[in-house]
DNA sequence: ACGTGATAGTTAGGCAGCGTATTGTCAAGA
DNA sequence: TCTTGACAATACGCTGCCTAACTATCACGT
């Protein structure tokens, strides 16, 4: 998002604008950057949270992924059948429950997020390394408000 | 994107990792948000940006459109495409270079940018008060140094 | 004058997100 | 029991973004 967008506007809301420009513009960033790093594994970046989550949680519905993704079931969906085509996670039928399924890693899934949290992890560190420690703190701190705020939509 | 992404790097890792991904987080809300604000006078976020754009800099081509949008032409087409059917932009040919096109915002392009500008800038001034005058201003100075860090890839 | 490479815009195909509608299933109350 | 409302997953259509390939045009160097 551009700079000038909004440089016309000379009252007091000039930098809540940037702010929320910037910040919009920031995460593009960071997430073309992650999205080109994983190409090669042949995940997108939604992907390799779905994997990352399922490693960590195990197997769990594509509803329960979706809350965690703060995404909708119909997206959930769509990555699932991307990641079940690459061989990375399996659906099965819930015993339970015949209107749910369980998402399942594969051990390919298993190796694919071994490798995404190796790529991503070392690049995080770079591209936040311009702040101290003090002031990453801070930045980490002043999101958390806005996200607080946000929800109380 | 949750929390519990990365929750098992116990390393130093952790804190760029909250602040990226609460970055990506709190853009997804405040994208979500907008969108969801434009939504009743038909045009998408990104539509807004290229009104604004036409609207302060006049006419320009397609290519200068996606450079200030920074995404790629075929994506300004697909925008194009979307505000010509609304009636907000006109292409025309480009007198000066025959491979050209010229875009201009339409009276209806420039009320639309009007009231896409009213709503944003009140929600955008809503949204950061949570911040202090001058924790807006590092917040955004923060930004502006990670933005510096990722544009050397 | 004429290739040759660069540029402008579009198209085609893919992914990811959304909202909405649909189908099947569950659970609770009449 | 049976109906009714909620929930699970999917299908469909839309937007927005990408890359790659294509056509038309330009501009430069020979």
């Amino acid at each position: 998002m551009p700079d000038d967008f909004y440089e016309q506007t000379p009252d007091a809301n000039a930098a809540a604008t940037e702010g929320v420009m910037n910040t919009i513009r920031t995460a593009d960033m960071f997430f073309d950057r992650i999205g080109r790093l994983l190409r090669p594994l042949g995940v997108s970046a939604a992907g390799g949270l779905v994997l990352g989550i399922l490693r960590d949680h195990g197997t769990m519905s594509p509803s329960e992924l979706g809350e965690r993704l703060i995404v909708t079931r119909a997206t959930v969906t769509g990555l699932l059948d991307s990641l079940e085509r690459r061989g990375c996670v399996i659906r099965s039928a819930n015993p339970a429950d015949r209107r749910g399924l369980l998402v399942s890693i594969t051990p390919a899934g298993l190796t694919v997020v071994k490798e995404v949290r190796t790529i991503i992890h070392g690049n995080e560190r770079d591209w936040m390394s311009v702040l101290s420690d003090a002031e990453l703190r801070t930045y980490v701190e002043l999101l958390h408000r806005i996200q607080d705020r946000l929800v109380r939509s």
